[in-house]
DNA sequence: CGTAGTTTTGAGAGGCGTCAAGGAGCGTGG
DNA sequence: CCACGCTCCTTGACGCCTCTCAAAACTACG
C-alpha cells in the first residue's frame, strides 16, 4: 500500500486560496478541517484509483501532478485532463458511485481525501461551501468544452500552443514562471490528451523551437513569445 | 419575448423519472414544484440563452430539442452536446454567475426554469435532491470525457457510428424507437459536435448506407444493422 | 555502464479538408 | 397550385495535414 496519512489543518494549509476552503470562515474552516483529516502519498506512476473503484472520496491535489484517462474496452486511452496542485480529482465518480477513469501520478504526489459522503452533509450546513462544490463541478465541465473545441476544431499547432499557454497560466497562478516549465507528462500523453501521436507533437515542439517561439530541452520548456502562441491560438485576434 | 409561463406541477410531470425529481418523496416532490413554476417556450432557431448571459436558472428540457455551442473570438464554432426531453442545460454558468455557452431550440420547444438559488436552497434541505443535482452534474463530466475520447481518438465513420447509437439509445430510454430516428440537427451541426466538416459527416451517412448498415432520407435515419455499427465503434468487441 | 524508455527525425501513405457544382426539399408568394 | 428562392445535402477532384512505419539518438535509472 502506497499510502500513509498524515493530519493537517485546512486553516493552515498554503493551498487554501486555490483548494475546496475557498471564501469560508474561522468555523467553516474548522468544521472542514475536521472532515479533510487524511492525506495519501502516492508515488510517481501509481494510481490514486481506477476505472471501477468504488467512488468515496474527492481528492485534492495538495503536491506533485496527475493526469486523468479513460480507457476503452479496445484498449483505446484518452487523457482527460492534467491536476496540479489545489485542483480537486474524482468528481467522474458521484454519478455511478463508482470511478470512470484512472488517476496516475506523474510524479511524486500527496492528496488530501475528502470523504465526500461528509462533504455533502457540510455543504447542507454551509451555504459557501455548498455554492463552492457546484462551482467547482460547474468549471470541470466549462474546462471540458474548452477541450472539445480544441480537439474538434483546432490543427496540431494551435492544439500545442493553447496547451502551453494553458499550463504555464496554471503554473504562474501557482507562484511559478510565466515562461518557463517542466512537463510532467511524455510525448505521448500529451499527444493522447491533444488527440494527436507522440510523432506529430515532437515535431510541432521542433516546428516551434525553429520559429524562435519556444526553447525545447527535454522535459524543460521556455516560452520566448507568449504572443505569437496566443496567435497561434486566435490568429485573427492574437488574444 | 418568445417566453411564455405556465403552472406545472412536477409530480404530475411524465418526464419525472428523467428529470430533477428523480426519487424524491412527495413532500420534497411539492417543495420542489413549487420552486419550478414557471415554463418557458422557445422557438425553433431561438436562444435560450447567450454566452455571457447572466446566469439565474437551470432549465428542463420539457418538449424539443436544444443544442449547445462554444464560440471562439475568432469565430470557432463547437457544438458542445445536444439536449433531449428530461436533460438538463445550463450548468455551465454556474462556475462565474454567466453562461458559457448558447443554447439553441432546433425545434419548438418548451422548458422548465428552475431557479438556481432555490435549488441550492431546497438541496440544503433534502439529501436527495442535493445529492441528484450532484449526480447530474457528474453525469454531465462523464459525458463530457466519452466526447473527448471520440474526439481525440476515432476516425470519422466510428465517431458517426457512435453519435447514432447515442442518440437512439436516449430516444429509447424516452419510449422510441431503437432503429428509427429523426435528426433535428443539420450536417454541419453533426459535423462540428463530431469535429468533422459537413462533407465528411455526408459523404459516411452515404458509406454506412452503401454498406448496408442504414437507411438515410435526409433527416430520417433507420439502423438496419445495430451491431455493425457497434463492430465500428469497437472493433475488437463488438460491445 | 548497460538497458529500457523517451524523443527526434525521415519517408511515404492515406484520411479528411477544401473548393466547387449540382440537386433535393421546403416555405413563401404570386 | 405552381414558381421561385433559400437552405441543406450530396458528390467529385485534388491537396495537405497528420498518421504510420522505421531507425537512430538521447536520457534516465538501476
Amino acid at each position: 500500500m502506497d499510502s500513509q496519512s498524515i493530519k493537517v489543518a485546512c486553516a493552515s494549509c498554503n493551498l487554501r486560496e486555490l483548494c475546496l476552503p475557498v471564501g469560508l470562515n474561522q468555523e467553516e474552516m474548522d468544521r472542514l478541517n475536521s472532515v479533510i483529516s487524511i492525506r495519501r502519498r502516492i508515488k510517481r506512476g501509481a494510481s490514486l484509483f481506477h476505472t471501477g473503484d468504488k467512488f468515496l472520496s474527492l481528492f485534492a491535489v495538495r503536491s506533485g501532478f496527475f493526469k486523468t484517462h479513460v480507457t476503452t474496452v479496445d484498449g483505446r486511452n484518452q487523457v482527460t485532463g492534467f491536476q496540479m496542485t489545489g485542483e480537486i480529482i474524482g468528481l467522474d465518480g458521484i454519478v455511478n458511485d463508482h470511478h470512470s477513469c484512472d488517476a496516475v501520478a506523474l510524479e511524486d504526489a500527496e492528496v488530501c481525501v475528502m470523504p465526500f459522503d461528509q462533504i455533502e452533509q457540510l455543504s447542507r450546513e454551509f451555504t459557501t461551501l455548498q455554492h463552492h462544490v457546484h462551482k467547482i463541478m460547474s468549471r470541470e465541465i466549462v474546462r471540458d468544452h474548452g477541450v472539445m473545441l480544441l480537439l474538434g476544431s483546432m490543427r496540431a499547432e494551435e492544439r500545442l500552443a493553447a496547451f502551453l499557454l494553458n499550463l504555464v497560466q496554471r503554473l504562474h497562478a501557482r507562484g511559478f514562471s510565466q515562461s518557463e516549465l517542466i512537463l510532467r507528462m511524455t510525448r505521448e500523453e500529451i499527444g493522447s490528451y491533444l488527440g494527436m501521436k507522440l510523432e506529430t507533437v515532437s515535431r510541432t515542439f521542433s516546428k516551434f523551437v525553429e520559429d524562435g517561439t519556444i526553447d525545447v530541452k527535454q522535459r524543460y520548456v521556455h516560452i520566448k513569445n507568449t504572443d505569437a502562441l496566443n496567435l497561434i491560438v486566435n490568429p485573427q485576434t492574437g488574444r
